[in-house]
DNA sequence: TGTTAGCACTCATTAATATAGAGTGCTAAT
DNA sequence: ATTAGCACTCTATATTAATGAGTGCTAACA
């Protein structure tokens, strides 16, 4: 046996990109003759068969059993998804109609964010036939705006504070006693003036130990009112997840097995778990930040047999979001990655434009 | 053959509950002989086959097909949680324990409803191994306690409502023009002194309408922010619902087939669905308003293999959310009934102790 | 030297068949 | 009224056989 580096040249490119095109089409192996026919590569299935050794060895495919035609590996997606995959020249109606379809939503007086965000990510679902989430924005590099304290009942105090974005945080906090209408005033000027402009990332920092520290005379109540507002502008941002579609995983056989589908609708449900996708430092550029896990690539355990694709979205200068595209490993890649990208502009411009 | 009226003696009573406790339990179709052994009847397998036909005829059992054992029907589950549910003699120590680690759940800060919510749809889950929500309380029955607008921006105006049981509301309006600080201010007393006191079902009933007419020299103005008030208490009570537990329905042989289960995941996916559970109007029994659905008596079409049982909890005076356990019709009626007792009646304890 | 036809072989899927067992309904005896 | 006994039904399971898709390898070919 000849021992030479093996090549991957432009012909098993070709016959890669066949098979894995086919397979996520049918999800069936497929074999030589199938490739044979398919390609305008005019080869007999025979030396199809060759090269699908070949490319075998080198790891692009795998055969499930002796006599079962290939599947593309986790490295054969990699490649056809880095270098294969094309831009699908869709149909432009098609494209059109979609956009279409989403203004609709869009239009439809979406005043609260919660809603859009659920809205699309069925919209989503629906388009796509994948799972799909999307998380809250977040404002961590968002400042503070305003901060308004007032008194609902005696020893009850009301923290609302207002955000770039103009996000609205609140809570309710119990004084230890009650605040006369001249102290309250104080108080809404101190954190007024010394956390008006702040990130929160900053406030988190340190600001308010010290503001703690220069508190004279309502040492007890400053404390708390800061904590509070501390508390109002980190609490929940991971909770915040919006799911859809994912009962859309039982169209395909590879995952809609009991226990794998329990596990996947699992994660979905329990939507902390899909925190990890969330890209945490969004670098700007102009393929919104989208990113391809093929398999066991994916940062969350429970889906090392689906693939997940992410990309970020950015409703107003600095706030920011992901959208995840969860399916089987073998994923329309083209079209998801089309829509994700047609998305996201969208979103861009119907904001930005405001 | 004699006709006559069938009546339903004390025997057959025992005989169809000892039916249907062991089909709970099994699952299976369960034979004469096995009743011939469980029950305390001593009666041979031939004897319970005679009453088991006729408890066919009346309707409360049915055969699969010809050779098997018998399984209840709708009918026969009805009697069974009207009639034949004892109180079940639970060891005192498993009802404790459930609720220690209830306690310990509540005990944690969870100063957001949403997350104790959250936290007891979970509990409850994994408690019952059934599928289970929650619906955030509904307040329409609460006054507003203290209504406030304030400035964020040159045209931008804040608009927060505390209602009773110290709900914070709020939104962000735009305003045509500019208002001043004089103007707001007087736009602060007009909502607060002719809204304060009022309930949310009031105020959409038709004070805001009068209210527009009244409004003087700044006509506009004060419409766009009453209808905003509106907004902003109605909005919304239909999508707080928490859901947990939803993939436990693949423990259950009979709603585990695919297309079953991916109906009712997504009625627990698509919340709104589930709003027929709530129970409008709540009448205050010492019960907790527990209603048990079996099967086709369920509002939810897509439930209609499953039981329900539901139940209301109240926070506070007139604070009060629905809780549901879905399950298969086999269901352990007698453990959901008395888990739901115990959680309401540790609920309104707590809370209202505060 | 690369390509192809041909053939034996493997293995999953499907269909066909047999077997076992649970449970019933009915009859006749107690 | 109750029960033992038996023939019968129907599901579930295991066994076997048949089918066919697909491969790897060899030898012939351009």
């Amino acid at each position: 046996m000849e021992v030479r580096e093996m090549e991957l040249d432009d012909r098993k490119k070709k016959i890669l990109k066949s098979i894995i095109r086919n397979y996520l089409e049918t999800g069936e192996p497929v074999g030589s003759r199938t490739i044979s026919k398919f390609t305008d590569l005019k080869l007999s299935s025979a030396t199809i068969r060759n090269e699908m050794a070949d490319l075998e060895e080198l790891g692009y495919i795998i055969q499930p059993h002796t006599s079962a035609g290939r599947i593309p590996t986790d490295k054969g997606y990699r490649l056809y998804v880095d270098d294969l995959m094309e831009e699908k020249e869709r149909q432009v109606n098609e494209k059109e109609k979609q956009v279409d379809e989403m203004k609709e939503f869009l239009i439809q007086k979406v005043d609260k964010v919660e809603t859009l965000l659920q809205q699309m990510a069925r919209l989503l679902a629906t388009n796509t036939n994948y799972a799909t989430m999307i998380t809250a924005p977040q404002y961590n590099k968002n400042k503070v705006k305003f901060i308004q304290l007032s008194r609902v009942e005696a020893e009850k105090l009301l923290i609302v504070v207002v955000i770039d974005g103009n996000i609205v945080k609140n809570t309710i906090i119990d004084t230890v006693e009650a605040l006369d209408d001249e102290t309250i005033l104080q108080l809404n000027m101190l954190c007024n003036t010394s956390l008006n402009g702040l990130t929160i990332d900053e406030i988190n920092l340190g600001v308010i130990a010290k503001l703690k520290e220069q508190a004279g005379v309502h040492k007890g109540i400053v404390g708390s009112v800061l904590d509070a507002v501390a508390e109002a502008i980190t609490v929940d941002d991971d909770l915040r997840i919006y799911t859809s579609g994912t009962t859309n995983i039982f169209q395909y056989p590879e995952l809609s097995d009991k226990n794998k589908a329990k596990e996947l609708i699992n994660a979905f449900e329990e939507k902390r778990v899909l925190t990890s996708l969330v890209h945490q430092i969004v670098q700007k550029d102009d393929n919104h930040g989208i990113q391809v896990y093929i398999g066991s690539e994916t940062p969350i355990q429970t889906m090392k047999d689906c693939s997940v694709v992410t990309a970020t979205y950015e409703l107003e200068e600095g706030v920011q979001g992901t959208i995840g595209i969860i399916g089987p490993k073998r994923m329309d890649y083209d079209k998801v990655v089309d829509t994700l990208k047609t998305l996201t502009t969208q979103l861009d411009m119907i904001y930005k434009k405001t």
